[in-house]
RNA sequence: GGGCCCGUAGCUCAACUGGAUAGAGCAACAGCCUUCUAAGCUGUAGGUUGCGCGUUCAAGUCGCGCCGGGCCCA
C-alpha cells in the first residue's frame, strides 16, 4: 500500500515540475482521524520549494489520482501533513488474504533462506543460571524466531569456555568441599564458589566413588564432574523457557585444533601483533583504536580478546552469511575490537551484528541485589521461573527495549504476577477459543459464504486495520531487533479485540453476521497466536 | 580520568528514527456481570520529558554544557 502511494505521490510531484526521487516517507498517525497513512512530504520540501508547506500539500494532492476502490479520502491538515484513508472494501480483501493463510500469515521470505548464526546465553558452567542471564535468554531466543520468520535459516549457538580460570577454581571448590564430607578441615578461601550446589556437586562424588578421590586434583574428576552436572543443571532451565540449543561451542577447541594459534600467525602476518613486556600485543592503533590491547599476557594466558577474535573467524569458516551476537553491556566495549581484527583479516565485517542488551538490576525489598555467581548472592532463573511461569518471564523481558536498563522487582513480580500484563493479552486468545466452543455447540460455526460486509461496525474496522498490520510488525522487528514493538502491538491487539468483544455480540440469532464475525474472531486468534509463537508464549485456550 | 547506555505520571516502562493533543500497565478513585470468560470494559485523576543553552516550519527525540544512576576500560 505504501508502494502504491509512493508511486502516486511521486507522479503528482512530477507534474508539479519537482525531483520525484526525494524520499517520501509515510507512517501511521497516533490519531485515528488523521487517517490510515500520512506523509510529510509537503513539509519537508516546503523549503526547498520556497512554498508554504500547507499550500504544496494542497498542490500535490490537486495532482493526486487516486483509485477510488483503494483510498476513500485524502486530506491536507495540521501543518501540511497529508493524510489517506482506504476504504473499507480494501480492508477486507486483505482480510480474506489473512484467512487464507492462518499458518504462514506474518511469515516471509526476505531473509532468503541466509545461512544465519545467534550466538547468546554463552554463560561459562560455573553456577546456575541468574535473573540477569535471563534477559540476554529470552532476548536472544526471539530474535532468532525473528529471524526463522523472515526466511533466515538459523542455529541458535552457545559459546562457553571449560578451560580458564574460573573453572579451574570451581573445580578446586569442589575438591575442598569433597575433602571437608571426608573429614578433612580445609579452610575455604573466600573468592572460591560459595553456592550451595558445589557441596552436592561434592557429595555427589563422594557417593559414588567414597574417599577415593582425596588425591585427584582439581582439574581432574572434580572438574569434569562439576561442569557436567552444572551444564545440565542450565540446559534444564533454558528448556523451561523453551530455548533450545543447535550447538554448544567449546572455546578450548580452538586452542586444541590450533586455530588460535593460526589466528596470532594471520594477524603477524599483516604486522597487527607485537611483542612487548612479554606479553603479545594486538595492534588496535593501526585499525584505529585507541590504544593497543593485550592479547596474550606475560603469563602465558590469553586474555579474552583473542578467543574471541579466532571464535568469529571460525563462524565465518562455517560458511554464515549473517551473524548474530547477543551480548550483555559488558561486553560493550570490546567488540569494536572483534570487528575491527574481522575486517583485518579480511572478512567482511559486516555481516556481524552485535545487539548489546542493558542489564536488569534485581530489587528486593527496595534494595539492589548485586549479583556474584562466585558469592553466590544472585536470584536463579529457575526460582524465577518456579515463582511466576515460563511465559510471564519471557513476556515481561521482552516488553521493554533493549537498551533501557531494567529493574525487576522481586517481590512485586510475584505480587503482580496475576496482574501482569502477560495475561490481559493470552486472556484475549482464550476468550476467542471459548466463544468458538459456544459457536460450535450451538451449531452456528460455519465457515463457508461468509459476508465479510457484514462487519460494519467501527469496532470490527478498528481490529480488521490492527490485524493487518501483523506482517509489517513482525518484518519491521526482525530488521531493528526492537523485539518490545512486537509485545507493545499484541497488547494493542488484545486491547481491540476486547473491546470489540463487548460492543459486538459474535454468537447471535442473526446466523449471517454470526459467521462474519467468527471469522473476525479467527483471524484475531490467528494473529495472536503467531505472535505468541514468535516470542515463545502459549496460548492458552481457556484460563 | 576516558568510552558506551540511561534519566518521561506515585512505580515499571512506551513514543514507529524530528511531526499533529507525550501514551500503556500497575497503584488510586467512580461506574458496568439474568446474555459468547469481569484475568474484561467505561470514565476520573496523575507531566515544566533531570537542568540550561542551541539547531528549525516543528525537539522527549539532534548538538553542546552541567546534574544524577549503570556497565566497561586504565
Amino acid at each position: 500500500m505504501k508502494e502504491y502511494l509512493r508511486e502516486q505521490v511521486s507522479a503528482s510531484l512530477r507534474s508539479l515540475g519537482i525531483d520525484p526521487d526525494t524520499p517520501i516517507g509515510f507512517e501511521k498517525p497516533r490519531q485515528a482521524e488523521h487517517g490510515d497513512l500520512t506523509s510529510n512530504v509537503a513539509m519537508v520540501l516546503a523549503k526547498q520549494q520556497k512554498k508554504n508547506p500547507r499550500q504544496l500539500a494542497d498542490d500535490i494532492v490537486s495532482n493526486l489520482q487516486m483509485d477510488p476502490s483503494l483510498v476513500s479520502n485524502v486530506q491536507v491538515a495540521g501543518p501540511g501533513f497529508i493524510n489517506f484513508t482506504f476504504t473499507e472494501k480494501f480492508y477486507r480483501k486483505q482480510l480474506g488474504e489473512l484467512l487464507a493463510n492462518q499458518e504462514t500469515f506474518g511469515r516471509s521470505d526476505i531473509g532468503g533462506g541466509k545461512k544465519t548464526q545467534v550466538e547468546f546465553v554463552s554463560a561459562n558452567p560455573t553456577g546456575p543460571l541468574t535473573v540477569g542471564h535471563g534477559r540476554g535468554a529470552v532476548y536472544g531466543d526471539t530474535v532468532s524466531n525473528l529471524l526463522e520468520w523472515t526466511g533466515h535459516t538459523v542455529t541458535r549457538e552457545y559459546y562457553f569456555n571449560n578451560a580458564g580460570r574460573q573453572m579451574r577454581m570451581l573445580g578446586d571448590s569442589v575438591r575442598l568441599r569433597y575433602l571437608h564430607l571426608c573429614g578433612e578441615r580445609i579452610a575455604f578461601p573466600e573468592d572460591y564458589y560459595q553456592g550451595g550446589y558445589i557441596e552436592e556437586i561434592a557429595a555427589h562424588l563422594r557417593n559414588e566413588f567414597g574417599d577415593t578421590l582425596k588425591a585427584e586434583p582439581a582439574e581432574g574428576k572434580f572438574k569434569a564432574q562439576a561442569e557436567k552436572e552444572i551444564f545440565d543443571d542450565i540446559k534444564k532451565t533454558l528448556k523451561a523457557l523453551g530455548i533450545e540449543f543447535q550447538n554448544f561451542f567449546n572455546e578450548n577447541s580452538l586452542y586444541e585444533n590450533g586455530k588460535i594459534q593460526q589466528t596470532i600467525d594471520e594477524l603477524k602476518k599483516r604486522d597487527l601483533c607485537y611483542e612487548s613486556e612479554g606479553a603479545l600485543w594486538f595492534k588496535t592503533t593501526a585499525l584505529g583504536g585507541e590504544k593497543d590491547k593485550v592479547i596474550v599476557k606475560s603469563t602465558g594466558e590469553p586474555t579474552y580478546r583473542l578467543p574471541d577474535i579466532a571464535y568469529h573467524v571460525d563462524k565465518f569458516q562455517r560458511d554464515f552469511e549473517f551473524i548474530v551476537d547477543v551480548f550483555g553491556s559488558d561486553h560493550i566495549a570490546t567488540y569494536p575490537d572483534i570487528l575491527a581484527a574481522l575486517k583485518a583479516l579480511g572478512y567482511n565485517e559486516q555481516k556481524v551484528r552485535v545487539l548489546i542488551h542493558q542489564f536488569v538490576t534485581i530489587l528486593q525489598d527496595g534494595e539492589v541485589v548485586k549479583m556474584s555467581t562466585r558469592k553466590a548472592n544472585y536470584i536463579t532463573l529457575d526460582e524465577l521461573i518456579a515463582e511466576v511461569g515460563a511465559d510471564v518471564v519471557r513476556y515481561f523481558f521482552l516488553m521493554r527495549s533493549m537498551t533501557s536498563h531494567l529493574n525487576f522487582d522481586l517481590g512485586l513480580a510475584k505480587q503482580q504476577s496475576d496482574e501482569n500484563p502477560v495475561y490481559y493479552v493470552q486472556y484475549a486468545h482464550a476468550r476467542i477459543c471459548s466463544i468458538m466452543r459456544k459457536a460450535e455447540e450451538e451449531e452456528k460455526a460455519g465457515n463457508e459464504s461468509v459476508n465479510l460486509e457484514l462487519l460494519l461496525t467501527q469496532h470490527e474496522l478498528d481490529l480488521i486495520k490492527i490485524l493487518l498490520q501483523f506482517p509489517e510488525i513482525v518484518e519491521y522487528c526482525a530488521g531493528t531487533f526492537e523485539i518490545h514493538r512486537l509485545a507493545e502491538y499484541l497488547q494493542d491487539v488484545a486491547t481491540v479485540f476486547h473491546k470489540f468483544y463487548h460492543n459486538c455480540r459474535v454468537v447471535s440469532d442473526d446466523a449471517e453476521l454470526t459467521k462474519a464475525r467468527l471469522m473476525l474472531c479467527r483471524a484475531t486468534r490467528v494473529v495472536l497466536r503467531n505472535g505468541f509463537n514468535v516470542i515463545g508464549i502459549s496460548s492458552p485456550t481457556q484460563m
